[in-house]
DNA sequence: AAGTTTATTTTGATTAGTCAAAGTTTGTTT
DNA sequence: AAACAAACTTTGACTAATCAAAATAAACTT
């Protein structure tokens, strides 16, 4: 059994992998994720390695094998059911989850998340738009852009706020920006770097550039 | 925030002192109980100790302070009620469950403890029959005897069986001694050291007294 | 009271995970 | 190419929890 300090190594290098679209993952990256000196992520990733999770190339960084990628998606999957169930079932907030997961998803047996998830019904997608991998480690990827990649005029869904930090979600509730919510760019300004929004009938209001990132849509 | 071990240590201290109905618990006993060396159970009582949840006499033993205590019972409902939710909502299995509380009872918060007893109707007992304390940490104790100590020709209900062990609940279950079944002492004999036991209609059987002292019941 | 058994405590090691700080590479400027 | 900066690795130290085994204390037995 892989203690709780690996999966966190390990779920730390797929999501770094993942959002980079880049296996090599460095080691400074990870400790800034995972809130550690670099030195205590090198040391980690030689244990990684021992326990065949990760190749390691000295001073070029890591990359998950085929049994820590698993591995990975496993801690992702667990995560996000978690997220589901802590919302659908126990009404707790959008906001609070992502904590309570994070403690949750280590303790949780494959037995226990396989009844967790009939008894959700099988989702596909979590409270925050994320998808939930499968059983056999695949994600169903949605063709997805930023606010800032939209053509302007077209209404789009929203899929993924992809900061889960409590500060930004809660901003993008009070804005209305939440999984589902029909979204239209009405202006774009290079200058002032921001996107002027409308959500359904409302008031247009404008977002930063950088807040706009964060923020994925389908149309 | 106390780790997992030393929650650990409290609810040992804890089930140890009620069972006695003694507050004073050895070292040895909780070394058997958590599966530990009699040093490391010395070491770790010291540990608690200057954390202020237990009083530690030298030679003599080790009592909960009220601290300890209000923790102890704070970890008795979790399991239970984690137990609970694994046997009512997701239809797992009466003798597999202690392993999984076991690990889960760490990883829940007050939150989320609070908002599964509310999903759950706020159940006073778990699916063994243990009262589940309230959240400042009382119990509410049923009056029970074991089947040794029930009148013969009376029928009693189940209320509680205290070896939790996967073997024991699998072969009470085969009985039909789980909590709620209506059972009733044939008969007691004392040289051959068992008691004959009827539940419901169906045909009398045969239990040693080791296992009969197991079973509660109250009528 | 002396000896023996049993429970407990101490001591010294070990492992996982961490940090601080010193030492290396590698790459970038000038 | 020499100097510098940034990223990375190494080293030594620390904490929590554990074990093995030696030392001690208390409780029984003759």
């Amino acid at each position: 059994m892989p203690s709780s300090t690996v999966e966190n190594y390990v779920k730390a290098i797929l999501a770094l992998s993942l959002e980079k679209g880049e296996d090599l993952v460095g080691m400074g990256e990870i400790a800034t994720k995972l809130k550690v000196v670099p030195g205590t992520a090198t040391s980690m990733t030689k244990t990684l390695e021992r326990e065949k999770l990760v190749v390691y190339k000295a001073r070029q960084g890591v990359t998950l094998t085929t049994k820590g990628r698993k591995l990975g998606m496993g801690m992702l999957r667990r995560h996000r059911l978690v997220e589901t169930f802590l919302v659908e079932t126990l009404g707790l907030d959008w906001t609070e989850i992502h904590r309570e997961a994070e403690e949750l998803e280590h303790a949780i047996s494959d037995k226990v998340l396989d009844r967790l998830d009939k008894f959700l019904g099988r989702p596909e997608f979590d409270p925050h738009g994320d998808p939930i991998p499968t059983k056999d480690g695949k994600i169903v990827q949605r063709k997805v852009r930023n606010l800032l990649e939209c053509r302007r005029g077209v209404a789009c869904s929203v899929k993924l706020v992809t900061d889960q930090g409590a500060d930004f979600l809660n901003f993008a509730r009070r804005k209305g920006l939440v999984p589902g919510a029909s979204v239209e760019v009405v202006s774009r300004d290079l200058v002032s770097d921001a996107v002027e929004l409308r959500i359904g009938k409302t008031k247009p209001f404008t977002l930063g550039s950088k807040a706009a990132r964060k923020i994925l849509v389908a149309s």
